[in-house]
DNA sequence: ACATAGATAGACAGACCTGTCTCACCGCAA
DNA sequence: TTGCGGTGAGACAGGTCTGTCTATCTATGT
């Protein structure tokens, strides 16, 4: 607690910039609406972030290890890897059910930054690579290497897919149609036990 | 063929914007560089759109229309209802490898305006929904309605993912992947025929 | 009490945004 | 040749953008 003001600040910016990228976007997010929103000067913001970019990604990372740390909650408490992916498919629901669900910030950075060697962009594809390998981990082990790979691939397409549908308007057929296909994907032939 | 000229320049004003939107992203296309790379004058695009956002939604449905008829065009030429949904992964997968992919301008659409009133989120959810629609059509030759609802849901969400997987480097694995999942959804259990 | 170091508020710069307006130009009819 | 409707280019207005800078305030150590 050598420094407690700075930190604080720092976090209280990154928060209040999650909020207003998540509801108004990347761009049509400005500089002093976030500042003025967060209440406090500007060159405290540019003194902890060089540039709106940097924010962002930082933006993300904060948001990307609260997830991650969510799902590895959720997960130690399931017993099988069925289970595990079945508290996925549980935290995407009650998601979509929140009253501040906005869709996903990840997909919303690879959207408006169409340059795959932005910062941005690569923070965004980052989380979708991340959540892949976890669920592919997860089915590992109940399926050979390969298998796994193709079918988590799968179940991320269904989470994405569901998650704009929910966004558009159906948040309850969208979290349950994603999870009916999942369990015919998971139960499909060739692999019965 | 009374106003050739006038028809054109629109045209040619909605496909350059396109272009743009599709690439660079809808905030971050400013007016100027539309005009420069269109090569027309400021007034003639006010002309024509009053305003961005008009220009916007003409984009999306100038885009909605001519896949639209691509996919109509292509369901013609299938005879079973499993071969039209195959026609509509073909074609995901012949775009995904295409030199000029940049992911789907209408779920840029939607990650960019968030406000669910504004027009150009009303234009790319209506084409999200007409997709789900022209696939439900086509389940519903070969399963009851409401299984057909669920499953064009789960198909359309199987699309969205594997457009932004496609989107984040792994076109080849994420036409595949989801068309081995679709395949196992429409083979599920409860209706082996 | 005083010095010092860091944080703050807000003005400012320069670029870019959307949208408007003016004025020159061009083809065509009489 | 003269008049006219429509189109062209580009200046302009007013606002917003990111990022910098200066001057003031506050807190702390001695």
């Amino acid at each position: 607690m050598t420094e407690p003001t700075r930190t604080d600040k720092r976090q209280h910016i990154v928060e209040t910039a999650y909020g207003l990228f998540k509801r108004v976007g990347f761009h049509a997010t400005g500089i002093d609406r976030i500042i003025a929103e967060a209440d406090v000067a500007k060159m405290t913001m540019y003194r902890h972030f060089p540039s709106k970019d940097d924010l962002m990604v930082e933006v993300l990372a904060y948001r990307a290890g609260r997830f991650e740390r969510q799902l590895d909650r959720l997960a130690e408490q399931a017993a099988t890897p069925e289970r595990k992916i079945g508290t996925i498919f549980d935290w995407y629901g009650r998601w979509f059910r929140s009253a501040d669900f906005h869709g996903c910030l990840f997909a919303h950075a690879l959207a408006e930054f169409g340059d795959p060697a932005h910062p941005v962009f690569q923070a965004g594809a980052r989380q979708k690579n991340d959540l892949k390998r976890r669920m592919r981990l997860i089915l590992e082990e109940m399926m050979p290497a390969d298998e796994a790979d193709s079918t988590s691939a799968a179940l991320l397409m269904l989470i994405e897919g569901a998650t704009l549908m929910a966004r558009i308007g159906q948040p309850d057929t969208a979290i349950r149609d994603a999870r009916k296909a999942a369990m015919a994907i998971l139960a499909a032939p060739g692999r019965p036990q």
